[in-house]
DNA sequence: ATGGCACGCATGGCGTGA
């Protein structure tokens, strides 16, 4: 089974290299972030007629998830079920041939004084919280999505600089640590442990690829059970360095399952 | 040290992203 996770930064500009990825990769899941579109303008004619099933929910130029299947995703659901804001844009899961698929758009944080900062503290509780609540560690289960933390130093450029940047101040690298005390394994880093593999380009960085200064920000997340049967794992940077590309690469893992 | 660029929007500059 393969399982990946793209942040498109607008699907509406990304479907033609998002068809082509679909059609080279094969997945059995993607999930897809920033859609920036509300649900009733999102283009799901395209991707049926390329014999994909979608499901999603959005809003209108903000953030938004959907997860691209082979098969029909059952059992869909969106948004943290806690009493709090349910942030349905952000967080969606489902399960996809026996794996359940969490995907989720992590805030972004904004500045370490802005209000969004404390929030995005508070989602990674509420999440932690939420995976407590509904898996266990035997259960197959996959946490992906932009989750705007460079989880170690080895996942950012030049770590030194960004002590104080919201994807890598030590209390969010802390919030993401407690919210995988869970069991969470993490995918890529079990076939590549070298550092300097990134997933996010700063479009206001020139060259930014060739050069290699980004961030890792994109994960695939899984259960015990599920990392066990883990066999690969790889950024694909092909389409972010394409013209007309988001500033996040796809990210995929392959398991072995009966 | 600062700002790059791209996106969407009842657009012609602004808020947001990271």
């Amino acid at each position: 089974m393969k399982i990946a996770t793209f942040n498109v930064n607008s699907i509406r500009k990304r479907m033609e290299m998002l068809l082509a990825w679909l059609r080279q990769h094969q997945p059995d899941a993607l999930c897809l972030q920033e859609t920036k579109v509300q649900d009733a303008d999102f283009p799901r004619a395209p991707l049926a007629a390329a014999g994909w099933h979608v499901v999603f929910r959005g809003e209108k130029t903000y953030n938004g998830v959907a997860i691209v299947s082979r098969a029909p995703a059952a059992a869909v659901r969106f948004g943290l079920d806690d009493g709090g804001s349910a942030d349905e844009a952000r967080l969606m899961w489902a399960n996809v041939g026996g794996v359940t698929v969490v995907n989720t758009y992590v805030p972004q944080g904004r500045e370490l004084t802005h209000a969004m900062y404390r929030y995005k503290l508070d989602w990674f509780r509420r999440l932690g919280r939420f995976f407590g609540r509904h898996f266990k560690p035997a259960d197959l289960v996959v946490w992906c999505g932009d989750l705007n933390v460079a989880a170690e130093p080895e996942d950012v450029h030049a770590p030194e600089r960004h002590q104080q940047h919201v994807c890598f101040h030590a209390d969010v690298r802390q919030a993401l640590a407690d919210c995988r005390r869970w069991g969470f394994v993490d995918v890529y880093r079990r076939f590549h442990p070298e550092p300097g593999r990134y997933s996010f380009f700063d479009y206001r960085t020139p060259d930014a690829v060739q050069h290699n200064i980004g961030w890792r920000l994109d994960y695939l997340l899984a259960s015990p059970a599920l990392a066990a049967r883990a066999t690969a794992a790889e950024i694909d940077l092909a389409p972010r360095r394409a013209p007309q590309a988001s500033d996040h690469a796809p990210v995929w893992a392959e398991f072995a399952l009966d």
